[in-house]
RNA sequence: GCUCCCUUCGUCUAGUGGCCUAGGACACCGCCCUCUCAAGGCGGGAACACGAGUUCGAACCUCGUAGGGAGCGCCA
């Protein structure tokens, strides 16, 4: 039987990043045994699903490159199959029509909890073979065993059993005529031939619940997987608090697709030391089996060295895509310019996001509109500027536009001036800048291109004078 | 309250009874390199939650304790 995993999150907002996690662990799980990986949208609550909340987690995916076989499918395309599937339940006897009201439900729980018991359902109309009958108050409830217990042997926390005596009988269709969760998971994964449920450990609880419907039906139980959850930097749970918490916010902060990738699927999984895995040997190494039972934290920090090793060792023209969004995002038109290829080369060892870098290639797609009043008193107005400036205006005004050549030209001047580098890079680092800080001198004067640099050279000459 | 789950450096983790005076990575600190800033190289500090057992031997097995989390919905 081939492997099939499914990603089922519920469009109440955007894709966030402990689902993506899963989405990746599913899509990663199915890769590597050559099954299929299935998107499926649980919007039974018609209230909170929104279809731009479909689309965001549709955006998120497939800006993360994790692709789907098959599907969206859509829970409220369905309904008629789960009516189906209830009636069956109904007529079999393995469900009962049930009519108390809402108030009568929460007044149940609160008397169980006064005695010190889980606040559960009685089973009232368990045995009273009540039939369907027009009422505001109308529910399905599933008739689950009262002995015994459930075992499943969890893929990631290992054998968990649970006494049915632990368990009520839960609602499987609500009286607004939708079925509730844990019913139409339970019936879409089984049509839809799922063999390995992977989602977060929050619905460790409700797996007890499923397997006894799976049994109701005679269908075979898939395997389970419960994935850990993924905390903010203070150990809390992962909010809004904590700044980026949608995929999409990692886009436009400038982090790489494949970083987060691999940040992610090192997040509560390992392959002995490795910490750089290319997406081919994610799908080669990756076994759901491997996973960590613990919660780990989300670190940037770590993030961010992956997006800059990725920065460093990427093709310029691979992550250039991804460079000019960034440089849409600050305003910069780069039609004219440096080509973004070029710019990467140059700051990828200075960064550690897409954002740093377009904030400061600025510098070579406008004019310099500060001046770094420290930085031209100490390197432009001294004795040696003005004739280094001369020098290199001459030699940039013939030399080939290369990095190399502009390279050769300063040494040149160094050379000729008997100087120092420092001596030379400073001033021209100045000139071209603005200010003290910049890549190497030979790449930040290529990327000004010839006629802009001869003409910052002048300027910064007239401000050495001056 | 009840049920279930979890617990190795600050963080992510290796570790499945002797290879552990606990390894790697990020971060941090120091040195080197150096035209600035970085990047890079070398080095350093830093952890088995606690307590009992089992065993010749325990980070690894068992039981407790503490702490954390999830669930107990006509929400997914």
């Amino acid at each position: 039987m081939t492997v099939r995993t499914r990603f089922a999150p519920s469009p109440t907002g955007f894709l966030h990043i402990g689902g993506a996690r899963t989405a990746l662990y599913c899509w990663l799980e199915a890769r590597r045994r050559g099954g299929q990986f299935v998107l499926r949208i649980e919007d039974t609550d018609r209230e909170r699903s929104t279809q731009e909340a479909v689309q965001a987690i549709l955006d998120g995916m497939s800006w993360l490159g994790l692709v789907h076989d098959e599907g969206p499918v859509y829970q409220t395309h369905r309904l008629d199959r789960y009516k189906q599937v209830a009636d069956e339940l109904l007529k079999a006897g393995k469900a009962y029509y049930a009519y108390e009201s809402k108030e009568e439900i929460e007044a149940m729980r609160e008397a169980a909890m006064a005695r010190g018991e889980k606040p559960r359902y009685n089973g009232y109309y368990r045995d009273r073979n009540e039939s369907f009958r027009e009422d505001p108050n109308r529910v399905i409830r599933f008739k689950n065993p009262l002995e015994g217990s459930v075992v499943f042997d969890d893929k990631v926390k290992g054998r968990v059993e649970w006494a049915n005596a632990e368990l009520d009988d839960l609602v499987i269709f609500r009286s607004d005529g939708w079925p509730t969760y844990n019913f139409a998971v339970v019936v879409d994964d089984i049509d839809m031939g799922i063999t390995e449920v992977i989602r977060g450990d929050d619905h460790v609880n409700n797996t007890p619940r499923q397997i006894n419907i799976y049994k109701a039906l005679d269908k075979p139980v898939p395997e389970f997987a419960h994935l850990p959850m993924i905390l903010g930097p203070d150990g809390q749970k992962l909010s809004k608090r904590h700044g980026a918490v949608s995929v999409m916010q990692y886009r436009d902060d400038g982090f790489l697709p494949h970083a987060l990738l691999n940040y992610l699927v090192r997040l509560g999984w390992s392959h002995g030391d490795q910490e750089i895995f290319s997406p081919q040997e994610m799908i080669e190494l990756f076994d759901i089996g491997d996973v960590n039972k613990a919660a780990s934290r989300f670190d940037v920090t770590k993030l961010s060295w992956l997006n800059q090793h990725y920065l460093k060792t990427d093709e310029p023209q691979a992550i250039a895509p991804e460079f000019e969004y960034q440089l849409q995002l600050a305003g910069i038109d780069y039609s004219k310019g440096p080509l973004p290829a070029d710019v990467i080369v140059a700051l990828r060892d200075r960064v550690q996001t897409l954002k740093e870098m377009a904030e400061r290639a600025k510098i070579w797609y406008g004019p310099i509109v500060e001046w770094d009043d420290k930085a031209v008193a100490k390197h432009l107005q001294n004795d040696g500027a003005v004739a280094v400036l001369e020098e290199a205006k001459a030699l940039f005004a013939a030399c080939e536009w290369t990095p190399e050549a502009i390279h050769q030209a300063v040494e040149q001047i160094a050379a000729r001036l008997e100087l120092g580098m420092g001596k030379i890079a400073q001033p021209l680092r100045v000139a071209m800048t603005g200010t003290q800080v910049s890549p190497s001198i030979d790449h930040t004067v290529y990327l000004a291109g010839r006629e802009e640099a001869l003409k910052r050279i002048d300027d910064a000459i007239a401000r050495a004078r001056g």
